[in-house]
DNA sequence: CTTGAAATTGAATTGTCATTCAATTTAATA
DNA sequence: TATTAAATTGAATGACAATTCAATTTCAAG
C-alpha cells in the first residue's frame, strides 16, 4: 500500500492548504469507530485515514479516551438530542408517537449513517464503550417517556391489552434502529435494492399502527 | 491484578487435573468475542481468561483466523442450524411461521447467550468479521424462505397488503434478535427486571400476529 | 519587522500482541 | 519397560500501537 498523499512538510500549513483538520479527524474517527468498533480502531488507523501525523491526534485531543469524549459531545449528543426533541413534541396518541418517532429516526439516520452501527455496538452490546456515557443522560428520559405514554394510552383502551408498554418501547426501537444497521446485509440478500429509507419507515409505521389497535 | 490460578507446571497435565482445555478455550473465546468484539479481543485476553499459556492457542488452532474458523464450525453453525430447521418444519400459515420462529429464536438465545451480540456486531454491522462466513451459507436460505412464504400468504390475502414481505423478514429478525442483545440496557432502564424470555416471546408474537392481519 | 503562539511533523520510548520454538511432562503403545 | 506421541509451558522475536517531545513552519499581534 503506497501512501496516497505525499508526506506533508513539517510545520504549520498555509491557510488555503487544507482547512479544518480537527473536524476531519472527528469525521474519520466516528466513521471508523462505527465500522470497526471503538476498541478495534487504533489511533494509527485514524491518522492514516485522515492523512495526518499520529502526534496531531494527541495535540488536539490528548489521548484516546478524550477523543471519544469529544466525539460524544460534538457529534453524538447533538444527533440524539434532535430525535429526543422531535418525540417530546409529538401529540399523545400512540399512532402519532409511533409516526413521529419512526420518521425522526429515519431522518436522523439518513443524516448520520454512522449512528445505527455505533449504537448497536457501543451502547447495546454488553461491554460497549459508550453505554455508560450515553444511556443515563440521553436514552433514559426518551425511553421512559415513551413507556409512560404507551401505558397511559393502554389504560384508556387505545392499545391492545396483551402488549407490555415497556416491551413496546423495545419493539419500537428494535424496528427502527436494527433495520438500518443491518441494511448492508438484507438489501442484497432479499433483493431489496429498491427499498428506500422512506419505504422502510412507512412499512414500519403501518406494521406498528396495526399492531397497537385493540381487537374489534 | 494478581494471577488467580498458580502458574501451572510445564508439560502434559495429569488426566484428572482439569479436563478438556480445548473446549474451555472455545467457550472463553466465544464469550469474549461476543462481549468485546472479535477484532477487539486479543489472544492474550483469551489465554488469560482461560488460564492457559498463549502458546496453547497456537498449538490447538494455529493462528487467530483459524480459531475463528473453528468457532464458526463447532459452535455457531450448529446453533443457527437448529433455528433454521425449526422454521423449515413450520406450517405455512403466517401465524405459525411467526410463532415457530420467535419461539425457536427465544430458545436458541437462552441456550447460547453469546449469539445475539455476536450476530449484531460481527454479521450485521458493516465490517463485521463473520459476515462473509455466515450470511451466504446460513442466513440466505432461511431469510429467502421466509420472504417467499410471506409473499405467498400475502397473495392469498391473509397478510395486510401494505406490508412488504421482504421488510417483514427484516422486522421479524429485528424483533427477535435486537431485544435480546439490548436486554442489559433496557431491563434496568425500563424497570423490566421481571420480564422473562417467555414473556418477551409472547409479546412479540402478539404484536406480529395482530400486525399481519389484513384490516377488516 | 519582530516575536510569540498555533499547528504540524518525524523520531524516540515504552508497552503489548501474535507467533514461533525448544524444553518438559504425562499418556499411550509396543 | 522402552519409546513415541500428545499436551503444555516459558522465553524469544518482530510488528505495531499509544504516547511524548523537540524541531519546524506559518499566522497574528505588537
Amino acid at each position: 500500500m503506497t501512501r496516497s498523499t505525499p508526506p506533508r512538510a513539517r510545520g504549520r500549513p498555509g491557510a488555503a492548504d487544507d482547512a479544518d483538520r480537527r473536524a476531519r479527524i472527528l469525521d474519520v474517527a466516528i466513521e471508523l469507530f462505527s465500522r470497526h468498533g471503538i476498541a478495534a480502531t487504533s489511533m494509527s488507523q485514524i491518522t492514516r485515514a485522515a492523512h495526518v501525523a499520529p502526534a496531531l491526534l494527541h495535540y488536539y485531543f490528548g489521548d484516546r479516551d478524550r477523543l471519544v469524549d469529544t466525539l460524544v459531545e460534538e457529534r453524538i449528543a447533538p444527533a440524539i438530542g434532535a430525535i429526543g426533541a422531535a418525540v417530546a413534541a409529538a401529540p399523545d396518541a400512540p399512532r402519532d408517537i409511533v409516526r413521529v418517532f419512526v420518521r425522526a429516526m429515519s431522518e436522523g439516520v439518513t443524516a448520520h449513517p454512522w449512528f445505527p452501527p455505533l449504537w448497536l455496538r457501543e451502547v447495546l452490546s454488553e461491554g460497549g464503550l459508550l453505554r455508560d456515557r450515553l444511556v443515563g443522560t440521553f436514552a433514559t428520559p426518551v425511553a421512559r417517556g415513551l413507556r409512560d405514554r404507551f401505558a397511559r394510552a393502554q389504560a384508556e383502551g387505545v392499545i391492545d391489552a396483551r402488549l407490555d408498554p415497556r416491551l413496546l418501547v423495545v419493539s419500537l426501537i428494535s424496528l427502527t434502529l436494527f433495520p438500518h444497521a443491518a441494511a448492508p446485509v438484507w438489501r442484497p440478500l432479499l433483493e431489496a435494492g429498491d427499498v428506500t429509507s422512506t419505504m422502510l419507515a412507512e412499512h414500519t409505521i403501518a406494521l406498528l399502527e396495526r399492531a397497537l389497535e385493540p381487537p374489534r
